[in-house]
DNA sequence: CGGGATCCGTTGGGATACTG
DNA sequence: CAGTATCCCAACGGATCCCG
């Protein structure tokens, strides 16, 4: 995708179909935090912290299902389940953090640029 | 958290908070249009295809309230609307080509995934 | 032409209770 | 311990109508 290239209508779509995978309120949240190393289920929840037991189960399903992550779980008594990143999963963590890092760099011109806007409107 | 790898937790927040604002339905799409250059509110609509002037409006005025577009009124008639990145909005188009590419070359290893694991839970 | 206002179906996500 | 099932509310997003 070279600069000045007319990239394909189809290309944006799966860049925002991908965006939007990731994009939602938790998934970036616990695929750091599995970044560490796997985590069973209720540790991933209480490092997270503020995810419900709904959302961390759906969002650890559809992670799954995109091969972020594996879960992999010991037939034991109670039982145990361990959930951990996958190579793509790996993969994923070097973009992402050059638009977390981006991201921590630019918030504060970001909330700039809001209060700015907010308080313009507001007359 | 382990030292060496200091990702704070509220960074992580900021992060997972600026995913999803540009990881909404259209956010991207526009963005990436008018990296191209600036253009009128309905070229916009036909260049991004498929999204509702309703939701194209809301966009806009989010995209504008963070600092990634403005907005540039002629009062003339009938009106014109132009809309233009910012130089927030092209700096933010960096990281993002970086996840794009990656979103691009890896898509086929994502559906892979997710086929699998629908075949497998099918049963 | 570039919206604002409204209605409405769909989805996201939290709280709670129950289970193997 | 690691879920599943259910209820419920709020936000997202499309369709339509109207207006300066």
């Amino acid at each position: 995708m070279k600069p000045g290239h007319p990239h394909a209508t189809e290309d944006c779509r799966a860049v925002s179909e991908v965006l939007q995978r990731i994009g939602d309120k938790w998934s970036l949240l616990v695929v750091r935090r599995l970044g560490d190393g796997p985590l069973r289920f209720n540790e991933l929840r209480a490092a997270v912290g503020g995810i419900s037991q709904k959302m961390l189960t759906t969002t650890l399903r559809t992670l799954e299902r995109d091969g972020f992550v594996t879960r992999t779980v010991f037939p034991t008594i109670p039982p145990r389940v361990d959930y951990e990143l996958t190579e793509l999963g790996r993969e994923l963590e070097v973009p992402v953090k050059g638009l977390a890092e981006w991201a921590i760099a630019n918030m504060a011109r970001i909330s700039e640029a809001r209060r700015r806007f907010d308080t313009s409107t507001a007359a």
